[in-house]
DNA sequence: TTGTAGGCGTTATCAC
DNA sequence: GTGATAACGCCTACAA
């Protein structure tokens, strides 16, 4: 049995098939009675338009592509969950193009694929400008970034620049050393993230503007082990009292630890202040830094939906604050 | 300016449509020198076929659909290096569909959404027995599993029980106290993984076939503080020597770093296997069994295709056995 | 308010 | 071998 075609709604419920099209993208003017019959009929052969051929007739495919790096980190969980969350609402699809390496951005870039083809366009923490330079990639299609920021698209980004001013300030509350560690990533150019950098110039304006000196900075990975010999490290050569902004969770967590271990007093002897307010934070007690990133992907989908919507005008720029959320380790 | 189409591209090469879709799918005869203009003038302007368009008139789209719950674990980006290495070869594009939860689930199976209209469908890691008898699920499309098992359809999966059984036969080569860490998933039903409950069966029967029992058995969760506490608590109450089988390598990863800590030495006072080989592990030293994931993908790819390129028979199953790596843990 | 016809970009089936 | 041309399923005028 083939799938039912707009034409068979047609047929049952006694109308043209521009007027069943009508019903379905809720195209103004169409009779109650014959939009029910058309319903009817639409459920009874349980019928669903067929997304290639809307897309193919210029209309909606409604499907979205969204391009990422890796998936797998907290932050990109959270942020899909916004952004799924706003399209969802919006009935359209969501299709995640991870894109772990240069080639595979390009390639999916390379326009034939479906992510190219979808309704919309979501990229999370490119840098879109560099790339328009780079290649002439078309964008035809409404894209918004997100995690990113460029002056001619829409993009909601967080400020991490003020994230690690407030972490800044807050340190310069405390008196004793102040210490930092910070993340060294080795991506691609494209890929290239500079919320590391951002948040080390917002802490550092903090302190000039406080007066205060840092004595000393450290630089781990993102991998637990890294980054609990880095934590080994500072420790061993740290003066106490001290405050450390460890300026992602992952390494506040491994600071905690090894501070535990050393039989310091993780809030007295140390204050450590992280940045990412994992789910695991708050149990343990972590001051750090809270990054509305669901509101953040919310928020570009919002932005894309207008456009899809029709919303013409100047490309649209939202920022997001982190907040300081002050707990047991401070 | 807009995208060129095969209009475009029969123009340009002063040939007809039907010639340039024959050089675009390899349609036996084409002369030479024609082939040749048609691929000048498609690399020229930069022509790439609409996936849409063509799937609406018949064709293959050249795109399949990756269903899978999380994204998030190595274990899938794992799994999607094998799946997409296979299909690009083949030329074909992947969307990936996360199913987060059982809803996106259905509405991704409710047939109209782009998802279900790719060429091919891959499912990871779910029940779709149960799918299928639960609800009338229209199952048209080529379809494989993958980490996954049912008798009806082609699948790929892990031989977790062997891997369990692997871990144990080699414990029990050990004199000293055998103990052992699973992990307890909340998942949903059709989300179930029985993973753990696999290896722990496998673990057992070897146990078992060598006369020895088990001295005792920990719950952990993935995360890394519950592992943490878990390890601590196996620990505290374990008699030494002993082996213990962490199911997965993060299990593995917190009790070597609890042990670390109480000066235990790992390798002899304790020794420790876990499961997965992720990449951290050989540079820590950690015996585990390395799981062919991307192989696993690859393969499941691989009957995909055959499928799309016409093969007709029963459901293929093929099982991978996960392999004993040897370290220093132990 | 609603039906009809033309067009979207491809593939497939014809003749030539 | 190759070029028209009819589908494919839908949307959007345009006309009624």
């Amino acid at each position: 049995m083939r799938k039912p075609t707009i034409q068979d709604v047609a047929k049952a419920a006694g109308v043209g098939v521009g007027t069943v099209s009508r019903v379905l993208n809720n195209h103004a003017a169409v009779k109650e009675a014959t939009r029910e019959a058309v319903l009817k009929a639409i459920s009874d052969l349980d019928y669903t338009p067929n997304p290639h051929a809307r897309r193919i007739a210029g209309g909606k495919s409604y499907t979205i592509s969204v391009l990422l790096p890796v998936v797998t980190t907290e932050f990109y969980v959270r942020l899909l969950d916004g952004l799924e969350h706003a399209f969802q609402e919006a009935r359209y699809d969501v299709a995640i193009f991870p894109l772990l390496d240069r080639l595979r951005l390009e390639r999916y870039l390379g326009s034939h694929t479906l992510a190219y083809q979808a309704d919309g366009l979501v990229m999370a923490s490119y840098n879109l400008t560099a790339l328009f330079h780079e290649r002439h990639v078309r964008s035809e299609q409404p894209t918004v970034l997100v995690d990113a920021y460029a002056d001619n698209v829409d993009c909601a980004y967080m400020d991490n620049t003020a994230g690690g001013k407030i972490a800044g300030e807050y340190a310069t509350t405390f008196a004793g050393q102040i210490y930092a560690i910070w993340v060294e990533t080795e991506l691609d150019q494209i890929f290239t993230t500079r919320v590391f950098d951002e948040r080390r110039a917002g802490f550092f304006s903090a302190l000039t503007a406080a007066g205060r000196q840092i004595a000393g900075e450290y630089i781990s990975s993102f991998d637990t082990h890294v980054a609990r010999t880095v934590a080994a490290q500072l420790l061993t050569e740290a003066e106490f009292p001290c405050t450390v902004f460890a300026s992602a969770d992952l390494l506040a967590s491994a600071l905690i630890e090894e501070a535990e271990v050393r039989g310091l007093k993780v809030g007295s002897d140390i204050k450590i202040i992280g940045f990412d307010d994992q789910p695991w934070a708050e149990r343990r007690g972590l001051t750090t830094l809270h990054q509305p990133v669901e509101s953040m992907g919310y928020e570009a989908a919002s932005l894309l939906l207008s456009r899809l919507a029709g919303h013409q005008g100047p490309p649209r720029a939202r920022k997001f604050t982190p907040k300081l959320l002050v707990r047991s380790s401070t």
